[in-house]
DNA sequence: TAAACGTGGAG
DNA sequence: TCTCCAAGTTT
């Protein structure tokens, strides 16, 4: 009898498992450290669409300052914003802090994939990753590298997403009952490391043999996406107010881009139209230049104008020190504009 | 179902 | 410079 394919796997994972943070080695005992779900948690939502080296530094920063759920579900909102600030995706700081502060009020996480999948923030995926990876149990756990291994080795060739019901019934037919978080795992690190997007490498994979992708010879051929639809320019305007040695913040709303985050205050842009271009208050403007940025669904040049006034300026907001800036916590957007805004004053 | 939602690195 | 896209979730 030849091995299955989830055998191939857990033996080339238990040779060439990355070594993460976040993971315990290879066919090893699940950690009986008390924080270990919490650990496999915050790694999870922070690698939601973000790459493994970009939330490196920040799973550590974090690990740091809250050591343990309880202690996050009873931080200050302001300062878990600030310190996921760069990550992107600000509604994931915003469901992390709900989540906690759920898992804080029942006494622990939930064990059951059902269960999780009911906190904010985890969604299908997430939910069978920590029931897997911290608790053992067995779960399908789908994300993209998994979709891409799954449609190359069954050779599904139904575009993404209508194909996402057939691959996540063949991953079923390979996810094993015991070690399931290291098959989630070894599923995963194949997909980064071999059988990537572009330029495969096929001849380093354990489940050459058995991919029907392979045999064709255009492996990264599949999963077959959608076309991508064009992202609009917009403009706007953020405002570079100081009044000695300090800055003019707000605080974005709660829903929307870059929301919750502290931010330069501006002139109304959004993903869905260009600001209305008019200052906050007189005075004396200059043109501080423009930063340019890229969103998901919309690329935006935001023009910077500054003004050192005595006034203060209308709505709601807190003047920052500038020797203290970088613990504002501000989104690369507008750590970008208060960068030109400094260079050039 | 489709659109909203960030960022930085790779090619 | 430019396009693609990485451990997705929410509405």
């Amino acid at each position: 009898m030849t091995a299955s394919i989830s055998d191939k796997l857990i033996a080339w994972y238990d040779k060439h498992a990355r070594d993460l943070p976040w993971r315990h080695p290879p066919g090893s005992p699940l950690p009986v450290d008390p924080t270990w779900p919490y650990r496999v948690w915050l790694s999870e939502v922070m690698l939601q669409q973000t790459t493994v080296a970009a939330v490196k530094p920040y799973f550590a920063k974090f690990l740091a300052i809250w050591p343990t759920v309880e202690t996050l579900a009873e931080a200050v909102d302001e300062e878990v914003m600030a310190a996921w600030a760069g990550l992107g995706y600000y509604s994931r700081a915003r469901n992390l802090l709900k989540c906690a502060r759920e898992v804080a009020a029942r006494g622990g996480f939930p064990r059951t994939e059902t269960e999780l999948r009911k906190l904010p923030g985890l969604g299908d995926y997430t939910a069978a990753a920590i029931a897997a990876i911290a608790f053992g149990q067995r779960a399908v756990v789908v994300d993209a590298n998994v979709e891409r291994v799954v449609a190359r080795v069954f050779a599904i060739e139904a575009p993404l997403p209508g194909a996402r019901k057939a691959i996540r019934a063949a991953a079923d037919g390979i996810t094993p009952d015991a070690r399931a978080g290291d098959f989630a795992q070894a599923m995963m690190d194949l997909g980064a490391q071999t059988c990537t997007t572009r330029r495969p490498r096929c001849l380093l994979c354990p489940l050459r043999e058995d991919c029907r992708a392979f045999a064709t010879g255009e492996p990264e051929r599949l999963p077959v996406k959608p076309p991508k639809k064009r992202v609009p320019e917009r403009c706007g305007t953020a405002f570079w107010i100081t009044r000695e040695g300090e800055v003019w913040l707000v605080t974005r709303p709660g829903t929307g881009m870059l929301g919750g985050m502290r931010a330069l205050p501006d002139d109304g842009w959004s993903a869905q139209g260009d600001g209305a271009g008019e200052v906050p208050l007189a005075g004396d403007w200059h043109e501080l230049g423009a930063v340019r940025h890229g969103f998901t669904h919309a690329h935006l040049t935001l023009r910077v104008l500054g003004l050192e006034t005595q006034a203060t300026p209308p709505g709601e907001g807190q003047w920052w020190p500038l020797d203290r800036l970088e613990e504002a916590g501000l989104a690369t957007l507008f750590a970008k504009a208060a960068r030109l805004a400094l260079a050039s004053g």
